[in-house]
DNA sequence: AAAAAATCTTAAGCTAGTTTAACCCAAATG
DNA sequence: CATTTGGGTTAAACTAGCTTAAGATTTTTT
């Protein structure tokens, strides 16, 4: 099991100590995911928090139209789960699907609650997650009620360099809630400028 | 000072001790705020997470061509800060500002961190916090890439029942993201269904 | 290697939402 | 009490973004 990008992961907001390390370690389920394969899907209860090792992931909604709304993706040394499922136990409204052929390390709920009440440092790092999640969540609010669907597009390629040119632009359209028809205007008009 | 508001709050999510209690009470900052006043604009950076003991604030964004755009509404018993610039002590891009004569309680972020280390429950309490913040916002972003102004409308009153009547319009068109003579529209439509 | 499925683009017609401007009424202010 | 300010509505003209449909290309599956 590869854990070596997870403790590294965890470094960058406060180093873990030997024992935290070797805990942490005993808790983590490592699962192959092909792509197109699910890790929640409508209905389900979110039963883990996933850590991508390498792959990539979509999360997304499905609305009474059968169409698809992107909420978030994740890739290498990113987290992936229905916080609000997880925390709650109750049925998700959403799929967490796979783009590309993936590798993740998962940690279920008890085993999560038992690091944040033995180790501290757990505790406050995922804290630190959370906050910087919704820090960016709330970016994307104010994006969402404030810019026309260019100046989304624009800020999205600048938000995540390292994805675009890896998932297909009918998912960023998803994203940035326009019809893949209208953002193949976009970056006509873009990229005739 | 009246601290019971906010010890009751506490209460829901895990009761506090007796020596919690006093150690919370010790930090806290009572600040009466009048009707239009400010507790944070652009450019300061938000030194404290404010609770609402009685009256109303908004939370917004002045964009270049000088329209704000609300992120959030808070009323009694419920919290509203800069998370963002809170945490990382960048100058906030966001006002609030009271639309009603108010009463507040505010932490700093060092007694915060203080209450964190020596009492744990703070430190679950305030994850529940931003967890349950986290999960709302979540669903306000899937509601802005997948459904109509009417759809964003219903939603607001149905989530905001002691706030749609006690603020403007123009302040929900704001929330919501449309104009005023826009909602105005909806409102119609709605009432001669 | 062939077939099936997904991607990207273009275009015409349509609809949701904006802009500008005017008017009315209620509420805050001097 | 008089006046300014802000809130809510209406309407006409405009624009951003959607829908439907079709065609060319690439990718995936068999």
């Amino acid at each position: 099991m590869n854990t070596a990008p997870i403790i590294k992961h965890f470094s960058n907001y406060s180093p873990l100590s030997d024992s935290e390390i070797s805990e942490l370690k005993s808790k983590l389920i490592e699962k192959k995911v092909k792509r197109r394969q699910f890790i929640l899907q409508e209905g389900d209860v979110c039963k883990h928090y996933t850590f991508v090792v390498s792959g990539c992931f979509k999360m997304y909604k499905v609305d009474d139209k059968g169409q698809e709304h992107n909420l978030q993706f994740a890739i290498e040394n990113g987290w992936i789960a229905d916080i609000g499922s997880f925390h709650t136990d109750k049925p998700s409204e959403l799929y967490i699907e796979a783009l590309e052929q993936s590798i993740v390390l998962q940690i279920s709920k008890p085993d999560l609650i038992y690091l944040y009440s033995h180790y501290p440092k757990f505790d406050r790092n995922f804290r630190v997650l959370i906050e910087n999640a919704f820090i960016s969540l709330q970016k994307r609010v104010l994006q969402n009620i404030s810019s026309t669907a260019e100046e989304r597009y624009l800020y999205f390629l600048k938000s995540y360099p390292n994805l675009f040119n890896r998932i297909s632009n009918v998912q960023i359209a998803s994203y940035i809630g326009v019809t893949p028809e209208f953002l193949s205007k976009i970056r006509k008009s873009i990229a005739t400028k």
